[in-house]
DNA sequence: AATGAATGAGGCTTCATTCAT
DNA sequence: GATGAATGAAGCCTCATTCAT
């Protein structure tokens, strides 16, 4: 009956001092933040942390747990809108908007911290890969599959297009972590010219498809 | 007379060190090398790199000047089919699947180690934009601008589209990177989806245009 | 009320380094010794020196700060014979016995030290002049102008004077830590010595006067 | 036939190197002063000065002996009035102001570095005693006791008179290395100040004697 | 004899982690 | 559980000295 309040508390306290190694590793770095910094931010005694926890790489792996979320964030958010029925593009336009939304503020800062060690760091890689890249490909697979299916979209390799969408995501997010101006200037106009450029492709309409066989999609 | 020979034992002392310093922090990253790991792969003395490089930071400069490269490579490399005459999907094409090669083992190695740390120090990050990022643009961007005049592509935002593609492909070495076992599976088949994804977009042949005129997409 | 004890016992740990640097710095010289060293001599690790000084130099400031004196030693010391009306005589002769015997034991091998960075080390001189020197002269001055407004005294250029006999007893200290055997073995002698140099001149009794006038003495 | 030319060239490079370490020595310190230093400004490699000195102590001794004398200085040097038969005021005015004119631009800063070492530095102290101060007292004490014969000066401890006029020498120059703007500004003064205070004391003329007994000195 | 690249011991300092209070 | 001083391993870098050329 005591105990739910300690766990509260725990978990509070867990929070905090995660809170405060997302600014402090956004501001600083993973390396040059030292657990003194985190420490003071989160306003508790160096020692406290080791508390909640076994060291210092682990406060960057619960930044990646969404069970230490700071906020009880509606994860799923507003779904995209979970349609096959709708239009494709729609679709699209929805979950890039969606993806774009979420990495505001503190979330970009983290996400370049969190790369730049997934890059370099095994143990934080395979977190990595579960935690986030394998739920998303989870998630939005079958999505594509569906809209494949209804032939809303060419028959693709759902795998690779995943990936490729997420790595052009992934790109985005570091050209501008790159400081990039162009970027930054048009940041906002990027899921609409995304979902342009993915879904209609680069080359103006009517023009011929891959293998361009001129009949082939005149019919449609 | 003699000049020339001791700067060529110079650089290839420097070569020497740099060779290893690739080698090592790409097995171990940039933080967890030391500059005694370094000489030693290099099977020089620890004080000897430092005759040569200002500082541990300077290895990883170094890694990415071009003057630095280990052999004379023809840099300018098999340029594109220089073509507006040439089918922009054979433009991109080429321009993919060299790119991609360029991308092979070491390189690939010392790009890891280089993302990681540009994601979080400034001054290389600056340096990597000027020696890397830039140069691809400013080479890529007068092509994109003639197949577009040429009408071979449709008007695109250039800076954001070349921004674009420049992110899928960092994007997807990223994901490799993360141990993705599609992307190592199908490594090699990856410029060819790319050229058809961006050039054809994902919709099927003859769809409704991007922002949709009158009936093209009616019939949806 | 918990916090004076730690107050106390953080202070206690600052003499203690600072009581272990003035040993070592005496022992071995400021450059020779290392921070091992002291950390050795105060029974502590090399890291617990870096809690109480920022840096190694900051130990050797910290030697010269009276605020750290390992002892609450009655700074003000028995004050000289403030006396115009004592003979002036009198008045050096404290004054000089005072300062001697203030460089005993542990003081003058600080000194040595302190002398021999401040000769070379800028920041290290400034607070030298500062907190030592300054003072002295701030302390002294007033002294010699009453006694010399009193007539005890002839009209002397006080600032200079007061360095004189202020480089007399560097030098002599100087010359001492050379080791010289004379100062050695007759160190306790060197007061009443310079009382009566200083006082006197080194002319037989009734020689002419600086600017000797054949007269001006004849009286005496 | 040769070989005295070959000792000459010797003889020269050495003294090229030791100048060369007298100006580095004093911008720089002796500690803070490399052998790079010393060697590029004497425009040598670094391994030609170990043909020439055992290591890098050994330039500061060298800097000591007058073996080395970059110029065959005439170091006799205008012999003071060597003069019982002098006025007493005159041979000590003389000696201060040789001795403060040797004291000149690279002198006092040689002697700021020297200085600082000889403190701290055994091998050092004994050179410089033995090549520095004990010829310095040798040379002086024979006049000293001849013009006390005379009766030209009290009957003085002499070593421990020339110790503390030597002590002033050291501590006049040890303040002004300290920075100290009085003696900056009156250096030149000092020699003559010096005549006056050591000779007749600071006393009023005409005060009473030592332990002033009235005829005391009568019959001096 | 001159060179200067190579050497590598050793210094200062940082900081993750521990643990007595 | 919280604290924060103490710890000490380890890293980067300097620089006197050596030695092959």
């Amino acid at each position: 009956m005591n105990e739910p309040f300690q766990e509260q508390v725990a978990h509070l306290r867990r929070t905090q001092i995660l809170t405060a190694a997302v600014t402090v590793f956004a501001a600083r770095g993973f390396h040059r933040a030292t657990i003194r910094d985190v420490a003071k931010a989160a306003g508790v005694a160096d020692g406290t942390i080791y508390n909640y926890f076994p060291n210092k790489a682990a406060l960057l792996l619960g930044i990646l747990d969404p069970h230490n979320e700071s906020e009880g964030r509606s994860d799923p958010a507003p779904p995209p809108p979970d349609a096959v029925d709708a239009d494709a593009r729609e679709f699209f336009r929805h979950l890039f908007r969606l993806r774009w939304s979420l990495l505001a503020g503190d979330k970009l800062s983290v996400l370049r911290v969190v790369l730049s060690e997934v890059l370099v760091n095994p143990e934080l890689r395979t977190l990595y890969v579960e935690r986030v890249i394998a739920p998303t490909f989870a998630l939005a697979a079958p999505h594509l599959e569906r809209l494949i299916a209804a032939g809303r979209l060419r028959p693709l390799d759902v795998p690779l297009t995943l990936r490729t969408m997420t790595a052009t995501f992934l790109g985005l997010v570091t050209l501008r972590f790159m400081g990039d101006q162009h970027l930054q200037d048009q940041w906002d106009d990027v899921p609409e010219l995304l979902t342009t450029l993915l879904l209609d492709g680069m080359l103006p309409r009517g023009s011929a498809a891959p293998s361009g066989e001129g009949d082939s999609h005149g019919t449609v």
